[in-house]
DNA sequence: AAAATTATGAGAGCTACTCTCACTTGGTAG
DNA sequence: CTACCAAGTGAGAGTAGCTCTCATAATTTT
């Protein structure tokens, strides 16, 4: 039995893992170059030099080369273990200073641009969003165990909404000008909200 | 003033318009009874005695049958319509009071399945997050508009943005319990938000 | 080194979607 | 009423995403 996501040890691991990210590696390249819906997965396969039949055993979808990322869990996790003291709305910007902090530059450059694919391309745009609709579930689970309500209470899910709509706003701007710093731009925007809507 | 959608006039308008509501009412029958994903164009071309080419000359897509709302524009220009007094929110709370009233028992009763369908299926809930994030671009403007402001003001496409993501979370949560009157628990969500973030 | 496990590639098949072309039908002008 | 034009339709071919199966090759394990 394999266990989590920690470090790949066997020969085989590394492969695969290897494998993943070239093949990702290669479809932002293309998406980028080419367009996401004028970049077939054939040509993903061909870049990356293994089969098409093989290509979907490591991503289940075409768009998932782009939605996937290995960051996600992490970024939760250092969520959850910020300080027990901080208000939802603190720990959630403690979290954002953490990634400008430890996430190294060329990491966040690709992540950066993985943003703009997403934002540009409607067929990706969308798959998106159901990524912050999950984000209410989460962010609204964070609050109740930081505050002590309910999970389901209304006005924890009512405020998890608004942080969660007030991202997207944020992030849809940040999307369509390319100098603004996402990070930035989505701090101001949480701050404001807090100011008059605190949990 | 009109509460409806513009009646065609030729005979060859408004069989064109009872074969589009033919087909979308086929599909959604079958998506409730067998499930989005395994019911095929085919089928729903068969149903609704066309062939399957026809079908894509009136949807563009498959899941467009769902998506495709033709009260939409008609909420839009109510919305745009109310009284120039009222705040934005007021707006949009007197839009829906409006929709409650206009819109006849039927019609009501097939738009909640609709939504039904729209959140219980994974594919079409990304499709219609879409909508929401226009819907900032849609409040953002309709709020400059009645505040004076301009589109692009940070403090506009904040507001926008919460807005969207309250009406989001208590769509969320109404799409879960069959019970729930939507429009109730929307009207709830955003007379909560104004009470503390107002525009 | 043999056996058990797992990754890979080739290829067949399904479905959403596009495009072209010939045919029919509704609207209209003479 | 007829004759013509425009618009709606269906048949069929083709592309791409995605699934599944089966034989082969690679990696562990014994």
């Amino acid at each position: 039995m394999t266990s989590s996501p920690a470090e790949p040890v066997g020969l085989r691991e590394r492969k695969k893992a290897k494998t993943r990210a070239a093949i990702q590696r290669h479809a932002l390249r293309l998406f980028e170059e080419q367009g996401y819906s004028a970049t077939t997965v054939d040509q993903i396969a061909a870049a990356a030099e293994i089969s098409p039949s093989t290509f979907f055993r490591y991503f289940p979808t075409k768009e998932a080369t782009v939605l996937y990322d290995p960051f996600d869990p992490v970024l939760i996790e250092a969520a959850v273990a910020q300080a027990p003291e901080l208000s939802p709305i603190g720990a959630l910007r403690a979290t954002m200073s953490f990634i400008r902090e430890q996430l190294p530059a060329g990491e966040w450059e690709r992540e950066r641009q993985r943003q703009r694919l997403v934002f540009r391309e409607p067929e990706l745009r969308s798959a998106v969003m159901d990524k912050f609709a999950e984000g209410i579930d989460l962010l609204a689970g964070l609050a109740a165990r930081r505050t002590g309500r309910a999970v389901d209470d209304f006005e924890v899910r009512n405020w998890a909404g608004a942080v969660v709509g007030v991202v997207l706003a944020a992030f849809l701007g940040a999307a369509a000008d390319p100098e603004a710093d996402t990070l930035v731009v989505i701090d101001r925007a949480v701050a404001h909200l807090d100011a008059s809507l605190p949990l």
